[in-house]
DNA sequence: CTTGACTCTGGAGCTAACTCAAGAGTCTAT
DNA sequence: ATAGACTCTTGAGTTAGCTCCAGAGTCAAG
């Protein structure tokens, strides 16, 4: 009757997720248990894809499956506080997360500079620095250590 | 004889992570094999430390071990170039993260101000609005579907 | 030289998040 | 009404990244 609905296959593919995938988070409860036509088949409205694709969105940001679910609650006032408490602590979390980054990001470029360079003046002889022993310091002053 | 050597379980409590994670990490090769007393016992110099943490720190950022153990090798002119284009890569894969993270972050917010207002307005009969069908138009007029 | 804290190796076990498989049933297009 | 594509459930298997264990050896202090 409603146009908009669909099975599994479509729901996996729209939200690029495998079929399985779909399944264990309906165990899980990360998805609410989907209706069924007479046979059994499970049906899906368009709600769906947003759902998974937030899942899979707060996934890739190293949230855990547990986690996400705790976010996606729906329940009573008290349920509701929870939730909010846990955004805000996320976005703390996320925050900090960030700021680790953008630090790592530094350190990662700073490798790479320092890789290029020695490609260029040592060539074919070059040797990668890269935290192997290397602090802060570029490598440049050589000390007989080790 | 070297004062600023020191052997497993310090190597651990100085980088923050278990002894039997070193292990780990030596058997898969993200550390080298360390050198030994006498005895068999593994000794470790400053270096480890700080090896072991950006190991730790990448892991948190959401590389594996694997590509971790890439960024780390330590060879010739060959292994410098793909060390060097797997930097530039990372590097643009982190970019990329750090987008989607303030995209997220934006979302976790709204979810937080709509979860604070529906606990003032309708304080104990409230329920929770996140992602339940709820794209960025606010809960409002109820359609009778389903 | 004995004690207690620490370390060794090898392998088994654990959690998260899937993925795969078997065997049976459902749906739709011709 | 039948072929072919899709879906069902249950349960076992997989990968990453550890963690735990047994049994034995090492080390520093007293």
């Amino acid at each position: 009757m409603d146009l908009t609905e669909f099975r599994i296959g479509e729901l996996a593919t729209r939200s690029g997720v495998s079929i399985d995938a779909v399944r264990y988070y309906e165990r899980l409860k990360l998805l609410p248990r989907a209706g069924r036509t007479a046979g059994g088949f499970r049906v899906f409205g368009p709600e769906s894809v947003e759902r998974v694709q937030f899942i899979k969105q707060a996934q890739e940001l190293g949230l855990t499956l547990d986690e996400i679910k705790g976010l996606l609650a729906t329940g009573g006032a008290e349920e509701c506080r929870s939730v909010r408490d846990l955004l805000s602590q996320k976005i703390g979390e996320l925050d900090g997360k960030m700021t680790a980054m953008k630090h790592f990001r530094r350190t990662l470029a700073r490798h790479l500079s320092a890789c290029e360079r020695e490609l260029e003046t040592h060539g074919d002889s070059a040797c990668c620095p890269v935290v192997a022993g290397g602090k802060s310091k570029p490598p440049q002053g050589k000390s007989g250590k080790k």
